[in-house]
DNA sequence: GGTCCATCTGAGACACGGTATCAACTAGAC
DNA sequence: GTCTAGTTGATACCGTGTCTCAGATGGACC
């Protein structure tokens, strides 16, 4: 994974530029931040990483394009226990992550079987459901696998 | 609901002799204030309600309070899609909260059907589920009924 | 290539949520 | 009443995220 020499464009740029805003720079550093990242990250990660590849680029830079990247789809926030904050890079469809709470990479978690949690919800009550977050917390198959 | 002359301790305070740690002064101020919020409350609003109503209460002590009733299960962080944190008094069994973004009152789901979705996530990729967090946002059916 | 302007950037000041420290106080056990 | 561990309030502090604004730059148009 790490190598190679392959000169196609991250999809992350590639969204950029269809989504037509301009692809510059300090854009293109924390694309490649972001990608490098494996797992969930945190600003703070985030921020050091940038200091030591991308010297010069500056701090809120990197949060404006964050923001980006969520409008966009591209990433998204994840609320951790502690009532801290953390990114993943992922895919535009609406989805739900399963967080290794100890490597810190994410599965994909579809909503099959959620809607109909939220359908009760909607029926029970008359509550009129317009958003949902679902995050599972967890230990992934490799690390269950290394501790055992 | 207000007013009245009832002497019956909340059920916060009651928790809070079972629990045995000291029922001071300031953590009934701070109780006090949590059952009187109608609905889920932000810190902010906390400690607002606090300097007019408890003047002296430290905004120190409101936290450690709120993180003492959390401990306890007397009241729940809720993580609000913008980002920022709010609570909510509850039960102490494990639910979730089907907020209405108008009015802010929540309403408790259960997990009926949520076992399933995480059931999937561990069958199909090996991931073993510690904790997770589901929170429904949305609006209340008595602020659809006030807004047709 | 060169010109131009809306957009973007970086520095730094700022606002805010939450925590750490520490001397003074107090609940509650004896 | 005495005593002590646990608690409190003031205050200083830290980390996260935002705002401002002068200067830089992408990319459209020539
Ligand atoms: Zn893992
Ligand atoms: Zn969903
Ligand atoms: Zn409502
Ligand atoms: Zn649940």
């Amino acid at each position: 994974m790490s190598g190679g020499h392959g000169h196609s464009a991250p999809p992350l740029l590639t969204a950029l530029a269809n989504a037509g805003v301009r692809v510059t720079e300090p854009r293109r550093a924390v694309a490649a931040l972001v990608t490098a990242q494996d797992g969930h990250f945190t600003t703070a990660e985030l921020v050091t990483a940038a200091r030591a590849e991308h010297p010069g680029l500056g701090r809120a830079t990197i949060f404006r394009a964050l923001d980006l990247f969520t409008l966009l789809g591209l990433v998204e926030r994840v609320d951790l226990p502690d009532g801290g904050h953390a990114w993943v890079a992922c895919e535009t469809a609406h989805h739900h992550h399963a967080i290794c709470t100890r490597c810190g990479r994410s599965t994909e978690v579809d909503d099959h079987g959620l809607a109909e949690v939220l359908a009760e919800v909607a029926g029970r009550s008359g509550f009129r459901v317009t958003t949902h977050r679902l995050e599972v917390f967890g230990t992934c198959a490799s690390c269950v696998a290394a501790s055992a």
